[in-house]
DNA sequence: AGACATGATTGAAG
DNA sequence: CTTCAATCATGTCT
């Protein structure tokens, strides 16, 4: 033990000698009066933290403690720090990681845009359509909020543990504040990229749910009875030019009750109709003959609705008539003169000579299914001949088939008509 | 289970 | 943009 004096001494040097600016720093902090003696005593404690580790824990803690008290202590810290501080960051260098701010920047967006994250989204859709996507999303962000809130909590404890942990240690180590505060840092990027981890399959389960349950063509709904017989009205009243104009499908749609579209944003039920009156046009060219039962069942239900409304003389729609979407202006009718006319000449009836306009294309196609049906065409054939053709050119295409929902309707020539039913 | 019906999608054409 | 034609995928009937 007597022999420490001038072994702390040595050490000391070597310490010193090691690390130019020490003693200019211990200097600063103490005043720096008496040289030699000065360097005793760093030398002295410099030589008690050597070896602390060979000492029992009682005569540590002791020794700690009484190192802890020392004069020279916050000195010998700063320079440490100081030391470890310069060694650390030239070890770690530029290698701070580039931010994955945008990546989290995105799946927050998503997350909000699904309504996982913020507010809970009470939108006017008919939850009957989707209930159980809602059902499932509402699971999801359930547990997306729960494991959010659990990470937090167990960030938050982790952090506060080092940090006391640190601020314990920084009594017998150089840890400065600084490097606490780095410390947190780094657990709350750490914490950080879980929560990204957890974000993204958030995100993955919020994308197969909406695959699985809004994927409109999975999913697929047929038409309830009414909306086909609504449709089909429409269809075989305007058999001549079958292209309903956009006002005519958002009515057919709405009439229909179509409205099952809102997850595709922007447009609404006449995309449904639209669908089905290209199938339907579609599919009736292809098979006229499979279509010809339906196309008489609906000739005879509109033409006994039309000669109804025509016999009260009146413009208005009757309850039983469905195919007012046909009517009531929701075309322009630019040429009915020339159907009416058609018309009358077709057969020769008198009481058209009331109609004006809006519901005489409906008729016209009526007619002609009626007189297919009732006129002496027994034969299938021959009535198919006999109505098949109305609009549907040699080529197999309804005329004007490039802009045929705009302004006007049918640009059927005036004699078409006659042409057709020439037989 | 298989056939058929039917709403939706896709790509070309205009 | 719309429509057509082919096709897909699902619903429904047998």
């Amino acid at each position: 033990m007597d022999d420490q004096p001038r072994l702390m001494h040595a050490h000391a040097a070597v310490g010193m000698s090691g690390h130019p600016g020490l003693s200019q720093h211990i200097q600063d902090n103490t005043g720096a009066t008496d040289g030699d003696g000065r360097k005793q005593d760093i030398g002295d404690i410099l030589q008690q933290i050597m070896t602390i580790t060979d000492q029992s824990l009682d005569e540590a803690q002791a020794r700690k403690h009484a190192l802890n008290c020392h004069r020279m202590k916050p000195a010998l810290f700063n320079v440490l720090c100081d030391v470890k501080e310069k060694t650390v960051l030239s070890i770690r260098g530029a290698q701070e990681e580039e931010s994955p701010d945008a990546q989290l920047m995105r799946l927050d967006n998503m997350l909000l845009a699904e309504g996982v994250s913020g507010p809970e989204k009470g939108g006017p859709d008919n939850s009957a359509e989707h209930s159980d996507y809602r059902a499932k999303l509402t699971q999801i962000r359930q547990i997306y909020h729960t494991e959010l809130e659990k990470y937090e909590q167990a960030c938050n404890e982790f952090t506060t543990h080092v940090m006391n942990l640190l601020r314990e240690q920084s009594r017998t180590r150089p840890i400065s504040p600084k490097e606490i505060e780095r410390m947190v840092n780094i657990i709350h990027r750490k914490f950080s990229s879980i929560q990204m981890q957890l974000k993204q399959s958030t995100c993955e389960a919020v994308m197969i749910l909406r695959s699985r349950f809004l994927d409109a063509r999975r999913k697929r709904r047929n038409f309830n009875k009414q909306a086909t017989e609504i449709l089909n009205e429409y269809f075989y009243s305007h058999l001549s030019n079958p292209y309903p104009s956009e006002e005519a499908k958002e009515e057919l749609a709405k009439k229909c009750s179509i409205t099952m579209s809102q997850f595709s944003a922007g447009h609404c039920g006449g995309v449904h109709v639209s669908n089905w009156f290209g199938n339907k046009r579609i599919r009736y060219k292809k098979n006229i003959g499979k279509f010809q039962e339906e196309a008489n069942i609906y000739a005879a239900r509109t033409a006994v609705s039309a000669a109804s409304v025509s016999a009260h003389g009146s413009q208005t729609n009757s309850p039983s008539t469905p195919n007012s979407a046909g009517s009531a202006g929701s075309f322009n009718m630019s040429n009915s003169g020339d159907l009416f006319m058609s018309v009358q000449s077709l057969n020769g009836d008198s009481y058209q000579s009331s109609q004006v306009g809006a519901n005489v294309q409906s008729q016209v196609d009526t007619l002609r299914h009626v007189i297919s049906q009732t006129g002496g065409y027994s034969d299938g054939l021959a009535a198919n001949q006999m109505y098949s053709p109305q609009g549907i050119n040699a080529n197999g295409g309804w005329q004007d088939p490039t802009t045929p929902s705009s302004v006007t309707s049918p640009t059927e020539g005036p004699g078409s008509v006659h042409s057709d039913t020439s037989n």
